[in-house]
This record gives C-alpha cells, sequence and structure tokens, in this order.
DNA sequence: AATGAATGAGCGTTCATTCAT
DNA sequence: AATGAATGAACGCTCATTCAT
C-alpha cells in the first residue's frame, strides 16, 4: 500500500505540474520534457505513470473539473431560493474562473482542435453544468419561482443558460476583462430570468 | 492582367484548399505539403504566393470573415422591424455557419490556442459582430420596439447576445447537432427579447 | 553592336550591385534573389546573363582584381628606386584595400571554404601579386639597392613579402582596424627590407 | 561514472568526426546529416549531445585550438635560447598545421563568412599566439640576443611575426604545398630575425 | 530580351515515444 | 522504480535553378 500510495502521489504531482504548464502553454506546446523538468523527473518516467502526452492532458481535465463541481455544488446547496442558488452558480463559478485563470479557457479551446481528444469529455462537462442549472430550475418551479415549465423545457432553458453564460464568459476571459464578467454576468443572468419568468 | 488574374485565382485555389483542411485539422496539424497536395503545387511553391503558413491562414480567417459579414449584414438590412432584423441576424449566420460546418469554430479556438496570432482579428471579428447587433436594437428603440436604452446599456445587451449566441452556437457546433441550432436559437432570442423588452 | 553594348551594360550592372552585397554578406549568404532585386529585375533574368552563381561571382574577382592591379601597376611605375616602389606598391594596396574595404576579406576567406571555386583565380591573383613584387625586388637588385639574388631567391623573397604582407593586412581588416595597416606594413617592410638588404 | 564517462566518448566521438568534416566541407556545407551518419547514429541523436550545429563547431573549435597550443607551447618551452625558441615555435605549429592539414585553414576562414561565430574566439587564438611570440622576443632580450625593444616594439613584432607567418601558412595550405611551409617559413623567419637584430 | 511560375532537394530542428537496464 | 540514450517522422522554410512563353 505504501509503494501504491507513494505512486499515487507521484502521479498527482505530475497533473500538477503539468496543469500549470498546459494552463500557460496549451496542450501542443507544453512538452514532456517541459512536464519532466517541472517535476524533477527523466522524460522517459512519466511514460512509467501515464501512457500517454494526452492521458496526462486528460487526467488534467477531470482532476480540474471534478475541483470546479464540487465548489459550485457546495455553493448552489447552501442558499435556499432558486435565484439565490442561481446567483450562488454564477458567482462560485466566477471565483472557479478566476482561480485558473486562463486554464478552463485553453482547456476548451484545446479540446475543439484537438479533435482526437474524445468530445465524451467536454460533454459530460457540460451535461453536469447543465444538470446542475436544471435542478436549480426545477428547484424553482417548485417554489412557484418559475412558471411551471415542462422537462424538455427546462431542459432546454438549463442548455441555453449554460451556453450563453459559457459565451460571455468566454468573450471576457479572452479580452482579459475578468473583472467585468461580474457584471456582466449579472445583467445576462437578470434579462434571462426576465425573460423565462415572463414567457 | 491574364497574368494578374491566374496569380489571383491560384492564390484563391490555395486560399479554398488551406480552409478546407484547416477546417478538418486546424492550423497547427495541417501541414505546408497537406495543403500543396491539395492544390497540386510543390510545397515550396505555397512560398511564392505567401510568405508564411501563418499568411495563409490569416488570409483564410479574413476572407472567411468577409464573406460571413456581407451576407448576414445583406440579410439583415432586407428587413424592416427590429425584431424581424434580429431573427435575419440569427438565420443567416446560422446559415453561414453550416456552410462553413466547423471553421469557424476552428477558427475561434485555434485562435485562442495560438497567441502568437493577433487576438486583434477575432477581436475586430466580435465588434463588427456585436456592431450589427447594437445597430439593430438601436433600431429596434427609434421604432419604438424596446425600451429606450441608453449607449452603455445597448453596448452590453448587444455585447451579451452577441455572446449568448456563440456560447449556445459553439455547443450545438461541437456536439455535432448542427440541425437543432436553429430551434435554440429561436428560443434563446425570444428569452432575452422578453427579458429586454420588459426591464 | 547596339544590343552587345546593351548587353554589357547589364552585365556590368548585375557585376556591380553583386559585388556590393558579396561585399556585405558573402558567397553564400547573398542570394540571386538579392543580386536580381538590387539590379532590378526577376531573378530568372540574372540566367540569362550568367550561368550561374559562380559564374557571377568568379565575374566580380575578376572584375576587382583588374581593377586593383591595373592601379597598384601605374602607382609602381610612377617611382623610380625600387625601395621608393615597394613603398608605392604599399601605399597604394592599402588605398585599394580600404576603397573595397571588406570585399578583398570576404573574397579570400570565402575561396578557401568553397573548394569548389577555382583556386586558379587566388592563385593568379597572388602570382601577379607577388610577380610585380618580384620585378620590383629585380629592379633593385639591378639598381644595387639589394643584394645579387638569383632568380630563385627572389621568386621566394617575393613570394614571402607578398604573403607576409596578407597576413598583416588580414588581421589588421578582421579587426576592422583599417587605420592602424599603413603603420603596421611600414614597419613590416621596413624590416624586412631589414632583413633583405642585409643577408 | 561509467554512464559518464560513455558520454564523454560519445561527445568526443561527435566531435572527432564532425572535425573531419568541416575540414573538408566548411561549417555551411557539413550536415548534421553527414555528422551523425559518420558517427553511426540517427541525426537527432547530436541533439541529445549538443544543442546546435554551432555548438558543435564551436567545441570542434575550441578542442583543436586547445592540443594546437599545448603541443607548441611544450615544445617552445624545452629550448632555452629566444632563437630555438622562434624556430621550434615555427616547426611545431607546422607539424600541428600539417596534422589538421585544413581545419585551422578553414576554420579561419569560416569564422570570417559567419559573422555569427563570435570572432572573439579567433581573436583570442590570435592573442595567444602573438602573446607566445612576444614572450620569446621578451627572452631574446633578456638575453641579449634581440636589441632592447620596448614593449609596444615588442608587440607591434610579435604581431607581425604572428600574421607574416600566417600568411605564408594560408598561400601554402591553399596551394597544397604543405611541403614547402617549411624552407619557406624557415627563409620568413630568418630574414625578419635579421630585420628585427638588426633595426 | 526577359521573366513569372514552379520546384526538388535539402536543411536544421523538435518531440513523443521506446527500450534496455 | 526510474531513466539515459536513441530515434523516426515530421515540419516549416530556403534557394539555386529551369523553362515555357
Amino acid at each position: 500500500m505504501t509503494t501504491l500510495a507513494k505512486d499515487e502521489v507521484i502521479k498527482s504531482d505530475i497533473l500538477d505540474e503539468a496543469a500549470k504548464l498546459f494552463r500557460h502553454y496549451g496542450l501542443q506546446k507544453t512538452t514532456m520534457e517541459d512536464i519532466a523538468k517541472a517535476v524533477g523527473k527523466g522524460k522517459s518516467t512519466l511514460y512509467y505513470y501515464y501512457k500517454n502526452k494526452e492521458e496526462i492532458f486528460d487526467a488534467v481535465i477531470r482532476k480540474e473539473k471534478n475541483i470546479i463541481f464540487r465548489n459550485i455544488q457546495e455553493a448552489v446547496s447552501k442558499e435556499d431560493s432558486a435565484v439565490k442558488k442561481l446567483e450562488a452558480f454564477t458567482r462560485s463559478k466566477m471565483r472557479e474562473i478566476k482561480r485558473m485563470n486562463t486554464l478552463y479557457q485553453v482547456v476548451v479551446s484545446d479540446l475543439k482542435a484537438c479533435n482526437e481528444l474524445e468530445i465524451s469529455i467536454r460533454r459530460n462537462y457540460d451535461c453536469t453544468e447543465a444538470e446542475i442549472l436544471k435542478s436549480i430550475l426545477q428547484y424553482g418551479v417548485i417554489t412557484g419561482e418559475f412558471p411551471n415549465y415542462d422537462q424538455q423545457e427546462l431542459d432546454i432553458l438549463a442548455f441555453l443558460l449554460a451556453n450563453a453564460q459559457r459565451g460571455v464568459e468566454s468573450a471576457c476571459i479572452m479580452d482579459k476583462k475578468l473583472d467585468e464578467i461580474g457584471e456582466k454576468m449579472d445583467f445576462l443572468v437578470s434579462v434571462l430570468m426576465n425573460g423565462i419568468r415572463k414567457s
């Protein structure tokens, strides 16, 4: 078990260092050499722990994703009205984005550029996000905060909410205007809420 | 003039073939060799017409961009109410997206991944898009379709509209559900319009 | 004949521009493109006038060489004692070197580097130089300024004089101390003259 | 230690093979492929040991330089009169030149052609050579073999001696008359010595 | 007389990956 | 458990040269 534990520690080390590098340089421009150097091991040692460069990237994504959603879910569950939950969602997501600065960004773009990376990861990712939003909307329907949408409508609304937010985030991140995300997102959410409540 | 024309024809050929390849494989994975083969010329011939791989990519983007916006603007100008203009905007943009299938997509992601490519292009690009939307909104304010937003509010609304749409498009494209873009976008726009009209 | 003359004019133009470029960048780094651009013609036009890049280089050398030696010989012939002739030789050669600044230099080095360039050119070159010096020494023997060396001795002395000077020139040129050539050369010649007279 | 030793052996192998090739073809025309083939390794393996083609060239020069000067200095130090030391200098230098056949030559010329290679190497090189000669001349002043030159005069004499010799060497090497270097150099030195002693 | 167009051959360099130890 | 050594396969790019017109 000690060996296994040590194994896991090193794997985690590799992931952490790789994450930092991917954040700055993206998948393509980060070399195995870079990662190995950062970890303080020989380049070929990486292949003892991971089969591939892609496998490392994959693992990095998974790890980051989990952290983000654990944090978001936690923040959402603390609130007790659908609107407050939505605000908590947006707020905590923004906090996560800022924490990772550009990783999220690079990830998304690289996932797109590199077809070989399973799109499924991203889809899971979006699903999770949309699922959280859907459950919030459902909660709002139950509490009467929102009109009585049926399941299909909720699916679409959650999808739209998730991706409308993603588009705005993306723009703000690209323009390096992270500090503007807050107010713009608030505005977007309020406009969408207006639309959702009224229709 | 014949020579000049032939020159332009070949340059255009190169661009067309390069565009196809960039669409499928992105900037990095598309090699000069690939492009040359597709055009049916020697690799070094490309350098007779373009200085760089980047210059080719650049030209591809510029060309596509211009086509898209010419088409969108044309469609928009034909309508006479703000709401119809907005619908025309969304519709024609979707048509363009389908036409290019994934290029638009790859472009955006590659621009992000490759910092060395002037972000300015993308920014201009977004600006243009947001500007069209803003002018539509302004038109709606004048015709009384929308409340009397001030300039700053219009800026933000246009920004949100543009990027919310982008997020949804992006998701649909990645899930290869281009046929779903239509209804989803209609829904998004209607929700946003509701929100905008009411607030 | 007009055509022929025009032909010669252009060939000469090419040589002049090529010479300038070779001076600055050497044989290898000067491209046909560079030369063509400098002449204001198309790259392939050069091949109408010269078979090769090497042929151009060749012609440049020959031309420069002729100019130099015509000037040197002229200066030498004006003096009437061997010692004065020798001084005139050194002085006018230095003048030529300064005139060409670095061409002479680059030529020598490139000739060495590029085995494919006929060594014979350089040999002719040195021969001519050594021949002038030999004739001066012979003159000095006749006038009694120098001891009664035989032909073989004169050959060797001329060879040594020529090449000792070349070594010093070379060093001064490389250190970019063209202004020091004068005094150093004077010193060298005086020491050699002392040695020659005495032995 | 074995590994380290093996590493050094391979690095040395590369240098040796590279040296041979540089000798024949110069820096530019010797390709990494050539060197790799000569060493019996893959081209990319070279980059495991050296960062650059230039770094290899650099190392070759440095190595050759050190060998030459160690040998020359050793030969010089064995003699006890200035004149004998000078003869030893010339003799051992000629021996080294013959040993390297043309490398020395190519080195000098390539250094000139390739501005990007630090001229400083060559300058240090020449300095060392001139310094050895100067110390010999100083020794001769002390032993009374030579007149009482002051420091500045010794500097110039050493410079002249070094470069006059270089010029003659150069000529002999280019004419591929290595066997004539000996007598010509003896003659040159004796003439110069005459001049130096007398003036 | 002049050249636009085209290209083959090659080069230096990078990097993920392998494998014996 | 770890890695030093090695490499194949590319890649972007350069340039002298050719040739039809």
